[in-house]
DNA sequence: ATCACTGCAAAGTCTTTGCAGTTCC
DNA sequence: GGAACTGCAAAGACTTTGCAGTGAT
């Protein structure tokens, strides 16, 4: 169980120095937001982070500042899942969506999608733009579990 | 003139006959608020609906509970542009996205992107979903007259 | 010591709900 | 006539802002 315990505290290292290096104070409670993040199996909402962070309890308004800012030095992602609030999750690799099952919530990840190569036929088509630095790609449908209980 | 004429009220007949398929009551409102997303040169907001539509005035609790109806029967789709508040837009082409300027909001339609291979792909290697029926996708980047006022 | 960060309370924005009255079929 | 639609007012959900105090470097 050692091992665990070393790979958060260096965990803990990584995350203040990635704050530092964007700018910002490496704060306990910022760490531990990127802690949350980190173990997250999907994007989360600010309410079950704030559960999450219950521990070294945490305002909502400041929650919703760091994440803004987190966001422009592109350490957190923002999607929408189309839930009526926001979820988050931390920038790792970038080829990364979701499946999001319309009745139930349930999120599954999807890897290398290969959307690239039609971002960047897009930037060459388009007129008026010219540069794409970023997109929105979910998929929505009906997960297996509720497909089930359809009847 | 006399064809356009003619066009805007085949077009109304068109949205009547739509809505009655729908189960819907084809209401002057509602085919009025059909044809102003008709002549929308990219997704509206709310605001703009209601604007749009004070000749025949709207209520915005009307107007939301419109919008979900026929969002629910395919007629309307609802879009995150990441402005803080839903867009809406006629049911149209499917495979339809856009380019969404983050300094001035400019919206471009992109077509022919050529995802459904990727969608059917994503389907065959999910083992928790067994239907996607729908994706979003909108990319984000800075338009050419925003990249020019940039120095 | 300074500037970023934080908490608290309030306000802001977008969207939904309850209910009574109206309109379409 | 009855179910769907509408307006009005209020509430609800999520997010942001102002300001005074605290904490990291």
């Amino acid at each position: 169980m050692e091992s665990k315990i070393d790979k958060k505290e260096k965990m803990n290292v990584y995350f203040q120095s990635l704050l530092r290096h964007a700018g910002f104070k490496a704060t306990p409670k910022r760490v531990a937001l990127l802690e949350v993040l980190r173990d997250a199996k999907s994007p989360m909402k600010t309410e079950d982070i704030l559960e999450k962070l219950k521990r070294t309890p945490l305002d909502q308004a400041t929650l919703y500042r760091a994440l803004k800012e987190l966001k422009e030095a592109n350490i957190v992602r923002q999607i929408d899942f189309e839930h009526g609030h926001a979820h988050y999750e931390l920038v790792g690799k970038n080829d990364h969506h979701h499946l999001v099952c319309v009745r139930c919530g349930k999120v599954e990840d999807f890897t290398g999608c290969g959307i690239e190569a039609i971002v960047k036929r897009i930037a060459k088509q388009s007129k008026g733009f010219g540069e794409i630095t970023r997109h929105s790609l979910e998929f929505f449908g009906v997960c297996k579990a509720c497909k089930k209980k359809e009847r």
